[in-house]
DNA sequence: TTCATGATAAGG
DNA sequence: CTTATCATGAAC
């Protein structure tokens, strides 16, 4: 499994399974992802998302997911937190998996620091803006390579199992995104069953209930 | 349920 | 320049 198979996906749930059960290793800190929300993009290209930040086309914010596949796009969301995506699909092309949630599997001492110290274990990097504030990551890290071996961030794509598990033989779950006005009832959102770093599921207030399909 | 907090993109 | 809208989290 390497970032071939992420440039070459034929889809944004493709895209999805192959980061879920991943294993995102930065300075002293190694993060499980269990749980990601698949985004398509531009309106015109292959995977068109109401949703996407790039659906209304390439802007100097989303220019990194019109880049090769592998990449991360960081953005600021609600003006505090950092949330971190993976590029997939190919040059030219927009598409992001929102990274979600994830285990601590190496450095809790550095990530606890990071956040409020009564948090449990369990819900060090549990939600998307948690995640990005457990990996220590803001804006300078937009675009960084996560399959360079020179990047100070690094991606494990796990090995793809057949069936309905992941990497790491896990069963993983799906259902409709959360924090979403449009298109949220695409069950683009991916989870390792029964992790308890899973955040819980909320619908949007601002979603709407005819904004269902693929369009 | 409320609000903190700032970038982004569209409209005038 | 103005302003609505957030791919959220934590405190009440």
């Amino acid at each position: 499994m390497t970032v071939d198979s992420l440039s070459k996906v034929d889809g944004p749930v493709s895209a999805a399974r192959q980061v879920l059960g991943s294993v995102l290793r930065l300075p002293g800190v190694a993060l499980r992802v269990v749980e990601v929300e698949a985004y398509g993009g531009e309106a015109d290209g292959p995977w068109p998302d109401p949703a996407s930040h790039s659906y209304r086309g390439r802007t100097p914010r989303n220019a990194v997911m019109f880049g090769r596949a592998g990449c991360l796009y960081v953005y600021r969301s609600y003006g505090m937190h950092f949330c971190m995506n993976v590029s997939y699909g190919p040059i030219g092309h927009s598409g992001g998996i929102l990274l979600r949630a994830g285990e601590v599997i190496e450095g809790e001492s550095i990530v606890r620091e990071r956040r409020a110290r009564t948090v449990p274990s369990h819900q060090l990097a549990r939600g998307p803006g948690n995640f990005g504030s457990a990996a220590g990551v803001d804006l300078a890290d937009n675009g960084v390579d996560l399959f360079d071996q020179s990047s100070s961030i690094r991606l494990e794509l796990a090995e793809r199992e057949s069936g309905e598990s992941d990497g790491i033989g896990r069963r993983w779950e799906s259902g409709p995104r959360v924090g979403v006005s449009r298109a949220a009832d695409r069950p683009w959102r991916l989870w390792i069953a029964g992790s308890e770093s899973v955040s819980a599921y909320r619908r949007s207030p601002r979603a709407t209930s005819t904004s269902i399909g693929m369009g």
